[in-house]
DNA sequence: TCTGGGGTCCTAGGACCC
DNA sequence: TCTGGGGTCCTAGGACCC
């Protein structure tokens, strides 16, 4: 059996972990510039917030119905994150970290365990310990413990958030329960295509012709149909390291001068180049990317891209900063407002095999001069050392003015308590 | 009028997930 | 005025090999 275990309104949760006073009360979590919604408590889902809604546009519902916004907090969301794959973690040797807020665990050898008090003891554990309440679904297959979860959500005080798919009649019926486009697996063109087809329960879509399925699908689509019938088709995965790395970020406001997109791509670079440090990769290419803001109509449009393949594989700070500041030079033009820019690094090899080519190279000064600097980031605060290229004088900062405390990561926005 | 039969690798685009 | 930031996989088609 396999458990699907997901955390309720992830965020908003651990928003509320901190500040008791708001359960019960609607809150949500706005995305990076205070952009737009990206995560809602159920009162927030109540009173018609949609998924990324854009918050500007929501200013007066917000102030209307009280609703309690913050800006996202993610040192606080990982760090809840880990201790609550920490404790499931102890529930099976055979876990699956799927998203910051969900895990998938094999049951082996529970047979002769009650596995419905089994999840129950799972979910209060979490709960007791983190404050964040989760959800469990439990079945034979993974895309049926997604249902399964689902149900056991939707279904919070008949199923105690705890449901099982363990026999036939429980997944016909919760089959033909779930809504074709809310299957997982199934996103908006399939569910068009489907619904057309007149297919518009996960059950409908199970008693499909395998060829059409394969066809229209792929077989990526034939996996999920079988999953769905019950037939085991996905495995755990185990973490593997990253095939592409980015680092991408929307500008507070638009940029016009070539220094200032400059800065930031130089940062990006750097970004990308301690995340390829983390896993031991260098990287081969990378690709850079400019543009301005898409939702504007009364400025002129410009976005290009261009990837770039490297003499040597790196992942030098230095050397990462000034191929794509030497990208960006052959891509930006002068007269736009730029909103957005990025860098995505690909074509990976490990760190302790990269080839030496003829003519050019890493400077292998390079590799105990990151070490250094990794180690000075990490003990004195992220990015205490900089390149000269990068934000001496902080030109640029981030909207973010409903930023709750790191209450677990940083010692000063620690809680008070008084007895 | 008739024009072989295999392969591999790479890339762009399209779908999906959180 | 203001609209996020990451990832994965599959397929078709073209270029190339013999």
């Amino acid at each position: 059996m396999f458990a699907l275990v997901d955390c309720n309104n992830f965020y908003a949760s651990c928003e509320r972990v901190f500040r008791p006073d708001l359960i019960g009360k609607p809150v949500v979590v706005l995305s990076n510039n205070d952009g737009c919604v990206i995560a809602r408590s159920n009162e927030a889902k109540a009173l018609g917030i949609p998924m990324g809604a854009p918050a500007f546009e929501y200013e007066q519902l917000f102030d209307k119905n009280k609703i309690h916004v913050f800006s996202a907090n993610f040192a606080l969301y990982g760090d809840m994150s880990a201790r609550v794959m920490d404790i499931l973690s102890h529930y099976s040797p055979e876990m699956e970290i799927y998203s910051i807020d969900e895990a998938f665990l094999q049951f082996k050898g529970l047979e002769h365990y009650n596995i419905q008090e089994y999840g129950n003891e799972i979910r209060h554990k979490v709960t007791k310990c983190t404050g964040i309440p989760i959800s469990i679904g439990i079945a034979p297959t993974k895309a049926l413990a997604k249902v399964a979860n689902r149900i056991a959500k939707k279904f919070p005080d008949h199923t105690k958030s705890v449901y099982i798919i363990d026999t036939e009649e429980k997944r016909i019926k919760a089959l033909k329960w779930l809504k074709i486009e809310d299957v997982w697996g199934i996103g908006r063109q399939h569910a068009k295509r489907l619904i057309a087809k007149n297919i518009r329960t996960a059950y409908d879509f199970t008693m499909l012709d395998d060829d059409w399925v394969k066809q229209h699908l792929s077989i990526v689509g034939l996996r999920l149909k079988h999953d769905l019938q019950g037939i085991p088709t996905f495995d755990l995965e185990t973490a593997q390291p990253k095939k592409t790395i980015a680092t991408t970020r929307t500008f507070e406001t638009n940029y016009t001068e070539y220094e200032q997109v400059k800065e930031r791509v130089s940062t990006f670079a750097v970004s990308c180049a301690e995340k390829l440090r983390k896993q031991h990769s260098c990287c081969n290419a990378f690709m850079l990317f400019i543009h301005t803001n898409p939702h504007r109509d009364d400025l002129p449009r410009y976005s290009r891209n261009i990837v770039v393949k490297l003499p040597f594989p790196t992942n030098s700070n230095i050397e990462l900063s000034k191929f794509a500041t030497e990208a960006l030079e052959r891509i930006f033009i002068h007269g736009y407002h730029y909103k957005r820019a990025g860098i995505t690094v690909m074509d990976f090899t490990p760190e302790d095999q990269s080839q030496l080519t003829f003519f050019e190279n890493s400077d292998p000064r390079h590799i105990p001069l990151m070490q250094v600097i990794d180690k000075l980031n990490a003990v004195h605060g992220k990015h205490i050392i900089k390149l000269a290229s990068q934000d001496k004088k902080r030109i640029w900062k981030m909207k973010q003015e409903k930023l709750s405390p790191r209450y677990t990561t940083k010692l000063t926005d620690i809680i008070t308590i008084y007895v």
